[in-house]
DNA sequence: GTCTATAATTGGATAGAC
DNA sequence: GTCTATCCAATTATAGAC
């Protein structure tokens, strides 16, 4: 893995585990073993570190759509099965992201609305009815926002939510916007 | 107003819409309109502010319950009606904590969780089904990371969603649990 | 490509005047 | 109860050695 990569695994981790305060330069760079010097090299700012991260979403974004649009079991069961919490790469941007938009970063709102609209998309194309798109939507933003309060990482969580429980809460959505 | 609220207003405010970074002490009081030292005769460091909003959290909550426990269209749709944004004090208050909580502050990560499972709580009591109960309150909670992408406030959504259209969804959920 | 040293600025907090 | 002045630590970023 070459270091920028892992210079911005570091600085996502921080991000998702941390949050923005505790995700500075000095900690970013001792996450990944390597000087505050080291980083600058890679990144000459702050801002190039948000900068690659936003990049890398889009990377994984157009992957992750690509599956969406031709999973077997279809958009909506897809989105809902991978929105809950795994710790896959897309996941682990995602959610580090969504902290850059709640600190107002034009780029990473924009990123994120981006990203919500073409999931939103695919859901709309597929459902046929805004309304149910919407609500499957929520679903899955409703626990990209359990995984951003946990940090994504909380093994003594009692309520940890099932994509398995979940998925027939979708059918009958489905079921219920075709009737 | 007590000047006290009126800085875990700008506290609360400068969270939402600016985020924990742009949050400083120098930020609050000037947003309150007084002087660092007059914050800090009220609030005698950062974490005396934080503990204030989580009282202040705890509070509404409280309120919220009562209402919710007693709704005329009972507590799911009351939940989900709720948790579009509105601006509202318990919205606010509960957008602003979760800011904290993304920065691992063990309090709020505590306030937050026990809002949620005592929302769960209700729901569950209507619904009868664990499963469903769940999906609405990711609804909900979907609504909420919604509203903290976008600091709160966002006049140029153009995606907005509206409790009356998500209502028939919720009563959908609530009549196939009942089946 | 990575390091150390350091500059410049900002943030949280204290002391004491009014 | 509010203000100004000040201290110290932390943070971003630069310069230059290796």
């Amino acid at each position: 893995m070459s270091a920028r990569d892992a210079l911005l695994d570091a600085y996502q981790s921080l991000l998702l585990t941390e949050g923005q305060r505790a995700t500075t330069l000095t900690a970013v760079a001792a996450e990944a073993g390597v000087s505050k010097g080291g980083l600058l090299y890679h990144f000459a700012s702050k801002e190039a570190l948000a900068e690659g991260l936003l990049e890398r979403l889009d990377e994984l974004l157009g992957e992750d759509l690509a599956e969406m649009a031709s999973a077997a079991d279809g958009p909506s069961r897809y989105y809902v099965r991978t929105s809950v919490w795994t710790g896959g790469a897309l996941d682990r941007a995602f959610v580090a992201v969504s902290q850059l938009a709640q600190e107002a970063h034009a780029g990473a709102r924009e990123a994120m609305n981006r990203a919500r609209r073409r999931w939103l998309d695919l859901i709309r194309e597929e459902v046929g009815e805004e309304v149910t798109a919407q609500a499957i939507l929520l679903l899955g933003d409703g626990l990209y926002f359990d995984a951003a309060l946990s940090g994504g990482t909380d093994p003594e969580r009692e309520d940890v939510f099932s994509a398995m429980d979940l998925l027939p809460i979708v059918d009958r959505l489905l079921a219920a916007a075709r009737a």
